[in-house]
RNA sequence: CGCGGGAUGGAGCAGUCUGGCAGCUCGUCGGGCUCAUAACCCGAAGGUCGUAGGUUCAAAUCCUACUCCCGCAA
């Protein structure tokens, strides 16, 4: 069976690797582009395509994906099925008509739950308790197919979505490989989605980080674990941006108006006012300075209580 | 050559502009105080000042090259 691999991120990496590892025939993997990335603007492949080189696989990078030469191209690779996993392009009818045995793909939360691109980071800011993955035959909308299996996990209280990305990956690989066994025995049976149950999220956004001070401890909680590491949850000291990884809850009633800082020694720690309570920032990064817990970067800086955090 | 910050005992920093005793807040170890303590008092250990070269009577500090880390931007 010919099977062409369509990802991006860290996400879809052990998936293909499941697959090599498996004695599944891939004969070719479609990732985006080379793009611009850290310090010194230079092109870097992303995870996907560093695991396909490794492999020995050819390498495919369309910018876009649709167009009828890049289409003829996945044509003549003449896979007999396609596997996605978060490949960051949605694919045209033409494109999913092309692999006889259809196209999987594996999306990483409970379909339909967490449509979109970020369902990890989403589950985690809104609150779930559970999440998982599953596993579909795409079609032409936005994670709209038929569902195959699921897999369920609990979210872990201090799980970040970095922490629970890298979990939902290998479910993720061992449900693919799961699924195309039973597709092979013709054990596989397709569920519609109920549209009624479908939620939809943005992808990610560097706004969406801004801590509101205003929230309540938990909804603040989930959000900075919903977008941690990326793209980081962050508040403002005047002109100064504080990167913040990880907060606590401190029991009681909130000390100050939401923000106001509570406390910043280092022993007590830096403390800060939300709306229902007062919240330790344990992991804080400053601009130019490395990511360090808060009450060591309190040795050697001075903060004054009683300013307002968040401040525009 | 995208813009910018940084590297100083175990941690976080000051000192660099204007060259001249290795400093601060902690931590660690020992001792004291205390019913007790993350509190307080006394004492101690611990540093090739990122690397290499240069200037100088003298370099953490000035000059040159290099390595590594980080923020923005993507």
């Amino acid at each position: 069976m010919r099977i062409v691999f369509m990802g991006t991120p860290d996400f879809a990496v052990p998936s293909l690797n499941a697959l090599l590892a498996n004695g599944y025939d891939v004969v070719g993997v479609v990732c985006q582009p080379d793009r611009p990335k850290g310090r010194g603007h230079k092109l870097a492949a992303c995870p996907v395509k560093e695991a396909a080189v490794a492999a020995g696989i050819p390498v495919f990078q369309p910018e876009r994906i649709k167009r009828p030469e890049n289409v003829e191209v996945l044509r003549e690779m003449k896979p007999d099925l396609c596997v996605t996993a978060a490949f960051g392009q949605l694919l045209s009818q033409e494109i999913l008509d092309i692999p006889p045995m259809g196209t999987v793909n594996v999306h990483s939360s409970l379909l339909p739950k967490h449509r979109g691109s970020a369902p990890v980071n989403w589950s985690i800011i809104m609150g779930d308790t559970v999440t998982g993955v599953t596993t579909m035959f795409t079609d032409k909308g936005m994670d709209t197919g038929d569902i195959l299996l699921k897999e369920e996990t609990p979210i872990g209280e201090r799980e970040t979505a970095g922490e629970l990305t890298d979990r939902l990956a290998e479910m993720g690989a061992k449900l693919l490989i799961k699924t195309l066994r039973a597709m092979e025995d013709g054990t596989l049976t397709r569920t519609p989605q109920n549209p009624d149950e479908a939620t939809v999220e943005p992808k990610m956004d560097k706004e969406l980080g801004r801590i509101d001070w205003t929230k309540g401890a938990h909804e603040i909680d989930c959000l900075v674990r919903g977008v941690t590491p990326w793209p980081g949850a962050y508040t403002t000291n005047g002109e100064q941006t504080i990167k913040v990884f990880e907060v606590a809850a401190r029991a009681g009633k909130p000390s100050g108006t939401p923000g106001e800082i509570a406390c910043a020694d280092a022993k007590g720690g830096l403390v800060v006012s939300c709306g229902d309570c007062d919240m330790e920032l344990i992991q804080i990064q400053m601009p130019g300075a490395k990511r360090m817990n808060a009450k060591d970067y309190l040795r050697g800086h001075a903060m004054e209580t009683g300013v307002c955090l968040g401040k525009v």
